[in-house]
RNA sequence: GGGCGGCUAGCUCAGCUGGUUAGAGCACCUCGUUUACACCGAGGGGGUCGGGGGUUCGAAUCCCUCGCCGCCCA
């Protein structure tokens, strides 16, 4: 016997386990593959919610498909996160001595990344083993892994040697805090509050001032020009004068060009080529001179003068403090304005001019963009698309070196005279040089960059194995929206140019979990919620079903937890179903046929049983995952345990021994049906039931995660099973509601009466009897005229009636017919007014006008007969 | 400034290829310990579907417009 609630913190290490030692996670068998690639999460990570959801998804699938028969290969594995890994050991270092990273140097710092990684690195794919995560863990794979290393130089040299890497001098992103370029991706605009410090710039021929403002006054240390629009008026005159710069003392032009805006500030803008993105393009069509004032820490430099030295921030107070101080600050006025950050470090950062290395993402983005175009990869949401195209159409060089040393080392070296020798081993550049002593590039290449190979280097390219020819592409990428710009598109680029394939034939975008503010999750920000604490304390299946459900798609998952606990009492009712099957001896019966079944209970159960289970394919095979957790949960507690347990209790109770043995075997076979279906979104319940119910009847075949997907013949719904049973329903449920509108005790057994009864009502009526009386709790149910005194209520044609004369609440009846009235009254009004308009009986397809006319007769009838016992209590009282 | 999404019951959401009395879960109210389950059962209250206009016989659903809220990109 089941005990009385499932209890999840004891099956589920020892189910997984089961599993995975039953060798289900590894694809086998058809040649119909299903490959996923799981979007691998940080190493230095822990598993969000976020990645709840998301894993979820997939694992959802890969069960599902495994279970369809097909070989599934979901391929796990970690990225080694550049920056993020790198924060979390030198955060390590600072905490246990204050050592940097520089203080350890390079070989000695990486080491002990990998120490940290080889201690702590397991952490996330633990935790996703605790989800359920049906990964295929012998396949596992690390960013940083040697054959992925390979991979990664392979295609930086044959992108290089096409001419698609190149080197190039020009304003990068550059985070001051981690010394390191970021890609414009990593950047966060931020809008803050600032100022227009309005500084006065004296003219060099001592004939006046132009007045500029700027949000930075640090950088007028570098400034090489004064720009002003060529049509605005109040400044056509300078235009060609020079002025000298304050503090500086140089003598810089006043230009003219369309990028000073006459609306903005004082409509003069100071020019600062190598600290401004749009100074930089200034400078470049006037030529110039471009001054850096700035070292990698974000302190000014020998070229700021007397600030040298100073950090960045420290300079704009005094430099504002010295112009208001010398007379040269005009005003200062309060603007919100547009920050850039670093992602990571949350710094303020600065376009800085230095050498990095860049990919040429405009022209791997063709064939991206096309194969979307194409359909060869679809996105689900479709609306994802456009997002997808709108940043791939305007993308810009991706500048892919970073000043860290966490990551794979650009396969860059170079010789005394700075010439570049890009090969994959050190060898083969000496070689190339023709022997010379090379030192490689210091620098490692961009995370996403190893990202972007992820669905082919997994799979051992560039070596042509197995894997490569059987799963890619891969079938469907579960990924948040968030990463698009990140990952997707750039392993579709990666893809089509080195598999000459998409990576993936659909994508499918989830939800994001947000927090309470609607701001992004993330680990540096720390707003993070524990999946795990929720796993201890409701199941993983629990979260698992409420991740499923509430998985709308492209929408923000709010997470109540009380959400997760209702799902959790989910799982406890589907526990108790099988206790109860259990008690009333359901055992499953070797060869036994549904389609062959002669109740109408079980007839109408079985075609119950093929709508869910079609609905539930169609759903998981659409990634319409919310519908398939809805239609589930209906399905087993509104359909199987409200009413099919409850019809199925008199059979057990009575003598009909072939009627018992029937429903007996379907209520086994419902039930097992049920674990199938729901297996893929709870799959430790389902798979403790299985395990469970087979101590009795046939021994099973196997674990359920390798069960057989149900594939029900549609010709077992039963349509006048349906009415027969819907009628029951029907009748049953307007007992108890006339019960409990007229306070009649629950324990009080009444006599039903049904007047006015056609054929059909007469023989269910017979025929069910005992079910009505069980599950109304009636003494009796005859056909016949009501008695006096007695409460009517409409069913189909019939109308029931209840003797209450004992109990007779004549307030409280009155209110119950009147509502009934009042709401059948309203109806005819709405129909009669359909009906009477000869546009709609023109225009409106005839079967919705039929079905008009026949709910208006019906409400008619309804009403008549409600309103005559209305005017009998009305005439009592 | 451009793009995307949202605004439906107290809360979180579904419904949006036009025709249902607009649904679910939670919360709320009443009753109930009937031998699967109180992590339960039965019954009930609660919404002019953000505002306005339009198309249509008919609009939560299609179009226009306005208003908030959120996100992404400049």
């Amino acid at each position: 016997m089941l005990e009385k609630t499932f209890d999840p913190a004891a099956a589920e290490p020892r189910l997984y386990k089961a599993w995975e030692a039953s060798g289900a996670f590894s694809p086998s068998g058809a040649d119909k593959t299903f490959s996923m690639v799981i979007p691998p999460p940080n190493v230095t990570g822990s598993l969000h919610i976020g990645h709840a959801l998301n894993n979820t998804l997939q694992d959802v699938l890969a069960r599902f498909h495994r279970m369809k028969g097909e070989a599934v290969l979901w391929l796990p594995g970690t990225d080694h996160a550049g920056i993020a890994t790198q924060m979390v050991v030198e955060r390590q270092l600072a905490a246990a001595g204050n050592i940097s990273r520089r203080d350890l140097g390079r070989e000695d710092f990486v080491a002990r990344v990998w120490e940290w990684k080889a201690q702590s690195g397991g952490t996330i794919v633990r935790q996703l083993r605790r989800l359920g995560s049906s990964c295929d863990w012998s396949r596992e794979r690390f960013t940083l892994d040697e054959g992925l290393s390979v991979a990664v130089r392979k295609v930086f040299v044959q992108l290089y040697k096409e001419g698609l890497i190149y080197r190039d001098k020009r304003l990068v992103n550059w985070d001051p805090h981690f010394q390191t370029a970021i890609s414009d991706l990593e950047v966060e605009q931020r809008e803050v509050d600032g100022h227009y410090w309005h500084f006065a710039y004296p003219l060099t021929d001592g004939s006046g001032e132009i007045v500029i403002a700027t949000t930075r006054p640090e950088t007028m240390l570098g400034d090489t020009a004064v720009a002003v629009h060529p049509d605005d008026e109040r400044y056509k005159h300078l235009i060609g004068k020079t002025v000298t710069l304050p503090i500086m003392g140089r003598e810089i032009p006043i230009i003219a060009d369309d990028y000073a805006d006459p609306e903005k500030g004082s409509g003069a803008v100071k020019i600062t080529p190598a600290h401004d993105f749009n100074d930089f393009q200034v400078g470049k069509r006037h030529n110039l001179p471009v001054i850096n004032i700035m070292d990698a820490f974000g302190k000014i430099n020998e070229e700021g003068g007397p600030y040298a030295g100073s950090d960045r921030f420290a300079s704009r107070k005094q430099i504002v403090e010295r112009a208001e101080n010398e007379g040269w600050l005009r005003s200062i006025e309060k603007t919100r304005h547009v920050v850039p950050h670093g992602d990571r470090s949350g710094v303020v950062v600065e376009p800085w001019l230095t050498d990095q290395w860049y990919v040429d993402a405009a022209t791997l983005a063709q064939p991206a963009i096309k194969a979307v175009e194409d359909g060869r990869t679809v996105f689900e949401p479709r609306n994802w698309e456009k997002t997808y195209f709108e940043w791939l159409r305007n993308i810009e060089p991706w500048c892919i070196s970073r000043q860290l040393w966490w990551g794979h080392r650009i396969p860059a070296w170079w010789d005394e005279d700075g010439n570049v020798y890009v090969e994959e081993t050190q060898s083969a550049a000496v070689a190339a040089s023709g022997g010379k002593a090379l030192t490689q590039d210091e620098d490692v290449l961009d995370t996403w960059f190893s990202s972007a190979l992820w669905p082919f280097s997994t799979m051992g390219w560039p070596e042509e194995t197995e894997d490569l020819k059987r799963f890619y592409p891969s079938h469907t990428l579960v990924t948040g929206f968030d990463i698009i710009f990140f990952w997707v598109a750039r392993m579709m680029m990666m893809g089509l140019h080195f598999m000459d394939d998409v990576p993936f034939r659909r994508v499918f975008i989830n939800a994001l979990v947000r927090d309470a503010t609607g701001a992004k999750m993330s680990k540096s920000k720390g707003n993070v919620m524990d999946p795990l604490e929720l796993v201890d304390r409701y199941g993983a299946d629990a979260l698992r079903f409420t991740l499923t459900a509430m998985s709308g798609q492209g929408r923000d998952i709010k997470l109540q937890e009380q959400r997760i606990e209702g799902y959790r009492n989910f799982g406890t009712k589907l526990w108790n179903a099988a206790r109860f099957s259990q008690m009333n001896h359901c055992t499953r019966v070797d060869g036994f046929d549904p389609g062959a079944a002669r109740e109408t209970i079980n007839r109408w159960i079985r075609g119950e049983a093929v709508r869910a289970a079609a609905e539930v394919t169609r759903a998981l095979d659409a990634c319409a995952f919310d519908d398939a957790a809805n239609t589930l949960y209906r399905f087993i507690w509104n359909v199987y345990c409200d009413w099919y347990l409850e019809l199925a209790k008199p059979v057990f109770n009575g003598d009909d021994e072939a009627a018992k043995a029937e429903t007996r075997a379907m209520t086994a076979w419902t039930l097992d049906l049920i674990l199938k279906l729901l297996h893929p979104v709870s799959p430790f319940i389902t798979e403790e039931l299985w395990e469970k119910l087979a101590e009795t009847g046939p021994t099973r075949k196997g674990l359920l995660i390798s069960e057989a997907w149900p594939d029900l013949p549609a010709g077992w719904t039963d349509p006048a099973a349906d009415a027969e049973i819907g009628w029951l329903i029907a009748l049953v449920t307007e007992v108890r509601s006339v019960r409990a509108e007229m306070n009649i005790p629950p324990a009080a057994k009444l006599p039903l009466t049904l007047s006015n009864a056609g054929d059909d009502t007469r023989a269910r009526l017979t025929r069910h009897r005992n079910l009505i009386l069980t599950l109304a709790r009636l003494e009796s149910a005859t056909e016949g005229e009501a008695p006096a005194g007695s409460a009517p209520f409409v069913i189909g044609e019939a109308t029931g009636a209840l003797p209450i004369a004992g109990y007779i609440d004549l307030a409280a009846e009155r209110a119950r017919l009147s509502k009934e009235v009042a709401n059948l009254t309203a109806e005819i009004a709405r129909t009669s007014g359909k009906l009477a308009n000869p546009d709609f009986v023109a225009r409106a397809p005839e079967e919705v006008v039929e079905e008009n006319r026949e709910k208006l007769a019906e409400a008619e009838a309804a009403k008549s007969r409600l309103e005559a016992a209305l005017k009998r209590i009305e005439a009592v009282s």
